[in-house]
DNA sequence: GCCACCGGTGGC
DNA sequence: GCCACCGGTGGC
């Protein structure tokens, strides 16, 4: 069975509480432009969404990068869970429905398909997954 | 034959 | 030592 991350959450730069992002693309945004535009909660005032336990049965939490960008229109980014649960693979699916997995495939993908060569730059693409988040040393 | 998935490693 | 990237292959 494909685990695929499918679910965000961002913290608050103020509150510094946890809020899910509703979807991919709006996640994508915030993260595209951290850390210099920081997140903020509507309201800091409300209950954070979620806490995290590293150690839960039930949720992997993992943590990205700062500044990728956001996945160019048409494409999809794509994160696979390994079947260990400690890492993830990322992956692109162009507008073909074609997967790539390194900037080389992205290359060329561009090169071969010259009526796409506008709509993605090799500076839109990051190949840079999350990483399992592990519990801070006590 | 394809491709999802994982292992290994070069380059930092 | 880490991890982005690529090679190889098992299962379909």
């Amino acid at each position: 069975m494909t685990t695929l991350i499918d679910s965000y959450a961002v913290q608050c730069a103020k509150c510094k509480k946890l809020r899910y992002i509703e979807a991919q693309e709006k996640y994508e945004e915030i993260r595209s432009k951290s850390p210099h535009t920081c997140f903020e909660c509507k309201s800091c005032e409300e209950l954070g969404d979620v806490h995290v336990d590293v150690d839960s049965p039930n949720v992997r939490w993992f943590l990205d990068q700062h500044g990728i960008p956001k996945t160019p229109k048409g494409w999809k980014r794509i994160l696979v869970v390994r079947g260990n649960g400690e890492k993830v693979d990322v992956y692109y699916e162009t507008p073909q429905q074609k997967k790539v997995r390194s900037p080389k495939q992205v290359a060329k993908f561009i090169q071969d398909n010259e009526e796409f060569k506008d709509d993605v730059k090799m500076e839109e693409i990051s190949f840079v997954a999350p990483k399992r988040m592990k519990k801070p040393k006590s």
